[in-house]
DNA sequence: TATTCGACGTA
DNA sequence: CGTACGTCGAATAA
């Protein structure tokens, strides 16, 4: 038997889908050439190629397109797909030119009239297992997941590109789904494919497909022991198995398409190197050619033999165990040696250091600390000292080494925020991800035979050494206007996190757990209330319930459809409540009201601290817009919009030693930020002006003075500023003010009339994305927006809007991580005892020591008012008192 | 016990 | 048919 090594490998590529693939991860006027030719697809699709031949060195290669979109599927279901939109033209184009391009390279393609390429692919890799070959088979169609086996693997590309494929072996298909390969077709056919327009069974998700699988063995079982599963889900099941029966028949794969061409004549022969020169010069594909002709072996110059598949996992350097003085001189020598800095781990327990790990390039040392160990003074000392540190979330750690009195300095780079700020929507959150996504390595595991099949960590050495290789993968990945967001906010904002994390807020106890009390007497009086209306108990939490109730017993009209049924959220009830009065939609609204409150003050006063004190944790890449986000327990969604919710921001005080609260706000700063990147004159002016710019803005649309701007106006002119910065549509503003879409039409184009530049900002942010496939923020920040170009419209449209915001919300967050640094470092530079305790986006918490508050007030504006230079000015507010609530005003 | 959904708190 | 989050309870199935 020959092993899989010397087998010969067969490599098939759906030209058409990673094309498209790669057409929509390259900005499409970032490659044309001269004449106006795009070519990001051909880009795109020839940098994977020339990746795959190099690293794969296939013997054998053929690339399948489809002829058109219809096909034996399309006549047997006319929907087939039916939901994909046009195909944009600039696409069109470069298929027969990337086609041209392969054939002077001499790869076959190949293209049936009436089968999709996939079906070509299967046929291909079914005739290579029969004739011994190993296959890759790269397609970015989730139905080709069939086709693995022991002799072929499947290279699927992520989400963002074609860049970076992912290998499905029969292994990693169990590990990702949870079934053998061959049983992914009924996964997909009980699930369905929006993308093919291919509805499944409701209810019906990947997890419930997978575990029926595994009971029943295959999608027949399945159905045919329909009867026997029970619930909503079986129901569903029973009444729409048609879905998955038309689904299992269309995608399945086709093995036995006549092909034109044996295997045999697949193999891989020399690429024509003058008609790939040629080609390869009209569309200016200079750099591939390049690429190309390395990874042919063609020097243009001699030398480097090439073809060899990249050197064989680098390993890391064995840890070495240095106390004293050797310690110190490898640590002299390595920083010297690496101006950069040095990778350092922490591996933290229970809060704790545990072990800790330095390392090089290509040398690591273990750092066994503990208390009062004189043998690390050296350690000790480079900790302390301004010295680069590279590491990887090292948030946490460097709450530990604080908690366990270590002083600390220097840290240059986190890996888990650089590769958070190339891809803020991105799934990497570990180390491991990070290792795999921008060094292409897998993270190894410390014993792969445990008893518990759990990936204990790698140790703190390892990935210290690991972290150390990220950076210059990640700082080359990264544009400079990110690197320096990196640098100069995100790693200076990542240390404040760690005081004010470590520093907590006093919470009153007391206090709460009276409102507590109140809170449940007034929910179960309100729901009595609401029992005794409708003549029975009913469980007012349960959206089900209230279903019943509402639609059947008091025949309410319906309200908005969601995904179980009717919609019975705060709007609907309000809309019922207008349309058909009934006592029982009050007392239903003040239940949820009181019982809502109630959670908050319950998961509030479970989070106080020994010390009295609630510690929140704060995400830093927790946004996809640069904001940071707060969890265990979110203190940025505080009530304070009724009297009630104020009560719990009442129970925020200062602590013991401190005398006094001091709240600072940004008002209107996305406002503000609007009038700056728009440069409309008028709302400039507004904020110039210093009035009240919802009164200004209501006087220059009405066409009164401002001290005429009624209420009313008022109120309409802020909803449709504020909405603005979201994408609001005359729809929504319309449902908002409660008025006529044709009144909130009339609202928007006075506002536009006026405030023109406005829309104009607005419309170029989102072209602008659509040609650069992402959006800036004032300071440099990023956000890919790969969806601006889905040919699914809600996708679009969402992308769209979310584009649009994105620049303003990422700059208001932006400007307010500048200040929070700088006002740590002007309280340090002070000595002031007065502290920083918490962020809520556009306002900051202090707590200030007696004599201290004009000092800090002082830092606070400055620094608030001075963290960017708008046309505007940015105004803040502050406020004092002995509470959260009481300093508000 | 885990997953999904609706609902709702904040900026 | 308005962006960005995190948390809870109910429902569901195991």
């Amino acid at each position: 038997m020959v092993s899989d090594n010397e087998k010969p490998t067969l490599l098939v590529i759906d030209g058409h889908s990673l094309a498209f693939r790669a057409f929509y991860a390259l900005p499409v006027d970032s490659f044309s050439t001269k004449d106006g030719q795009h070519t990001n697809a051909i880009h795109g699709f020839l940098a994977m190629l020339i990746n795959l031949l190099r690293d794969h060195q296939p013997s054998h290669i053929a690339v399948a397109f489809d002829i058109s979109r219809s096909s034996f599927r399309t006549r047997e279901y006319p929907d087939y797909k039916g939901t994909r939109g046009e195909t944009p033209s600039e696409f069109i184009g470069q298929v027969p030119l990337l086609q041209d391009a392969l054939k002077a390279m001499n790869i076959t393609t190949i293209s049936i009239e009436d089968y999709e390429a996939d079906d070509i692919l299967a046929t291909l890799s079914v005739q290579g297992t029969e004739q011994g070959y190993r296959t890759l088979v790269v397609s970015g169609d989730r139905d080709t997941i069939q086709l693995v086996n022991d002799d072929v693997t499947l290279l699927y590309p992520s989400r963002m590109g074609v860049s970076d494929l992912t290998r499905y072996d029969a292994a990693k298909v169990m590990e990702r789904y949870g079934i053998q390969p061959h049983q992914y077709p009924e996964v997909a056919a009980l699930v369905g494919e929006t993308s093919d327009n291919l509805p499944g069974v409701p209810k019906v998700g990947e997890k419930t497909a997978v575990k029926w699988l595994n009971l029943y063995g295959s999608l027949n079982g399945i159905l045919e022991n329909a009867d026997k599963i029970t619930g909503k889900v079986g129901e569903s099941l029973r009444e729409h198995k048609e879905n998955a029966i038309r689904n299992r028949r269309l995608n399945q794969l086709l093995t036995d398409v006549e092909l034109p061409v044996s295997i045999d004549s697949l193999a891989k022969k020399p690429i024509d190197e003058q008609a790939v020169r040629d080609i390869f010069g009209r569309l200016e594909l200079r750099t591939m050619l390049d690429r190309l002709f390395k990874a042919e072996g063609i020097g243009e110059e001699e030398g480097e033999a090439s073809g060899s598949p990249s050197a064989g996992a680098v390993s890391s350097p064995v840890p070495q165990q240095l106390l004293d003085e050797e310690l110190r001189g490898w640590l002299d020598r390595a920083v010297a040696a690496n101006p950069n800095g040095l990778g350092f781990t922490v591996d933290v327990f229970e809060g704790k250091p545990a072990g800790m790990g330095i390392s090089t390039p290509t040398e690591s040392v273990t750092i066994s600390w503990l208390p009062g160990r004189a043998d690390y003074a050296p350690f000790e000392e480079w900790l302390a000292s301004p010295a680069p540190k590279l590491m990887t979330d090292s948030k946490r750690q460097l709450k530990a080494l604080k908690t366990a009195g270590l002083a600390f300095d220097g840290l240059a780079y986190d890996t888990h925020v650089a590769g958070w700020l190339l891809r803020p929507s991105g799934q990497e959150k570990t180390l491991a991800d990070l290792v795999s996504r921008y060094l292409g390595e897998t993270l190894p595991v410390s014993d792969p035979n445990q008893l518990v099949p759990v990936n204990e960590p790698a140790s703190a050495p390892v990935e210290a050494w690991y972290t150390v290789r990220l950076v210059d993968a990640l700082n080359e990945a990264l544009d400079p206007g990110s690197r320096n967001v990196l640098t100069s906010i995100e790693v200076p904002t990542l240390l404040t996190l760690v005081d004010i994390e470590l520093r907590g807020v006093t919470v009153n106890h007391t206090q709460l757990t009276a409102l507590s009390t109140e809170l449940a007497a007034k929910a179960a009086d309100l729901a009595s209330r609401a029992y005794a209306i409708i003549g029975h108990e009913v469980n007012l939490g349960s959206p089900k319930q209230l279903q019943e109730v509402l639609f059947n017993e008091l025949d309410m009209p319906k309200t908005r459809a969601n995904k179980t049924g009717y919609s019975t959220d705060a709007g609907a009830l309000a809309d019922l409540q207008a349309s058909n009065p009934h006592p029982f939609l009050g007392l239903l609204l003040e239940h949820r009201d009181a019982t809502k409150l109630r959670q908050i003050v319950e998961t509030v006063d479970k989070a106080i601290g020994p010390d009295g004190r609630v510690h929140t944790s704060y995400v830093q890449t927790g946004t996809t817009t640069g904001r940071i986000s707060s969890t265990d327990p979110n203190l940025q969604n505080i009530p304070v919009r009724t009297e009630e919710g104020r009560r719990i921001r009442a129970s925020f005080e200062a602590g013991a030693g401190y005398e006094t609260l001091l709240t600072a706000d940004y008002s209107q700063i996305e406002m503000r930020i609007m009038a700056h990147l728009s440069g409309d004159e008028g709302l400039i002016e507004a904020f110039r002006s210093g009035e009240d710019l919802h009164r200004f803005v209501g006087a220059r649309i009405f066409g009164v003075a401002p001290a005429d701007v009624t209420n009313e106006m008022r109120t309409k002119v802020k909803a449709m500023s504020y909405g603005l910065a979201y994408g609001l549509s005359a729809f929504g503003l319309s449902k908002q003010l409660r008025i006529d879409t044709s009144e909130a039409k009339t609202l928007m184009s006075d506002y536009f009339a006026r405030f023109g530049a406005v829309r104009d900002y607005l419309r170029n942010v989102v072209e602008q994305a659509v040609e650069d496939g992402y959006t800036t923020t004032i300071f440099g920040r990023r956000r890919p927006f790969p969806d601006l170009k889905s040919p699914n419209r809600v996708l679009r449209d969402n992308a769209q809007r979310a584009a649009l915001n994105a620049p303003i919300q990422g700059s208001a967050a932006d400007i307010m991580k500048i200040a929070m640094v700088n006002i740590e470092a002007d309280t340090a530079a002070q000595n002031l005892q007065s502290r920083m305790l918490m962020q809520v986006h556009d306002e900051l918490i202090f707590e200030v020591v007696e004599g201290e508050w004009d000092a800090l007030e002082a830092i606070v504006r400055t620094r608030m008012a001075g963290a960017a230079d708008l046309t505007v000015p940015l105004d803040v507010h502050v406020g004092r008192g002995h509470n959260w609530d009481a300093a508000a005003h």
